[in-house]
DNA sequence: CCTTGACTTTGAGCGCGCTCCAAGTTGTAG
DNA sequence: CTACAACTTGGAGCGCGCTCAAAGTCAAGG
């Protein structure tokens, strides 16, 4: 994280103005830190900005606001299984291509039939 | 797949010029259908455009790139494995919070101590 | 005292990937 | 014949998430 993403995060009020040093300079605290850290890790999995924005909100507001904090979290965590599910199937279709290729530059490397396109389609994801 | 991302797709050479309807309207054949749909799926687990124009552009000259090509694959898929294990680590630490949340839930509808805010840190993530 | 360098601020700029607008053409239904 | 819908084009615009530029302040080192 850059310190230009930090005064960001700051600016658009994902953490609260951070403590400073006699100098003006922002001194972050251990607290300060744990919560970029989950902001990191929120950031990592694609949640927006906006989103991350309404629970930092409710963070704010403590008390009573326990319930829509953690149905982002499980909103969230749905979407994450999502991307997994869509990132497995990728794998799977590139190891699919990828020994496909290899396949074509050993009947290369052999002298067999000349180089091909192999399949572009997606049948795996398809069949799938 | 909006027809505008079609037509984005086709300037910017992500498929060559498609076949025309008498009246100039595109009409794509199941081979467009196939390489779009492997274009989709690169998308979906976020390969740059950049990097599928070089793909394409490489596919177009054929002979002679499959090494280049499936080079372009074999990288895409370890992005891949990266995001899945990220998105797994976030899966679990979101988890982990929930199960704070409800704990903290059940505490107040028994009218135990008050509200508080869960550890936001992200041990899991950092101990894991 | 002067330079260097790390911070501060406000506000603008940028790269990505679409997304839409305006104006024009074509085909179909009433 | 007319109206409308559905496509065409080139080019502009937009939302996101940073990222940077310019100008200023301060602290330490030579």
């Amino acid at each position: 994280m850059t310190a230009h993403t930090l005064r960001y995060y700051e600016r658009v009020g994902l953490i609260q103005p951070v403590g400073r040093a006699r100098n003006g300079h922002r001194r972050y605290s251990e607290a300060d830190e744990a919560w970029l850290q989950f902001l990191h890790c929120m950031r990592a999995t694609h949640m927006p900005i906006r989103e991350m924005q309404r629970y930092a909100e409710l963070r704010e507001l403590g008390d009573g606001t326990s319930e829509a904090r953690r149905k982002i979290l499980e909103d969230h965590r749905s979407e994450i299984a999502e991307q997994i599910k869509r990132l497995e199937q990728a794998h799977a279709l590139l190891t699919h291509k990828i020994a496909n290729y290899k396949k074509i530059e050993n009947r290369i490397r052999i002298g067999g039939p000349k180089d091909m396109e192999p399949p572009v389609n997606c049948e795996i994801v398809v069949a799938s």
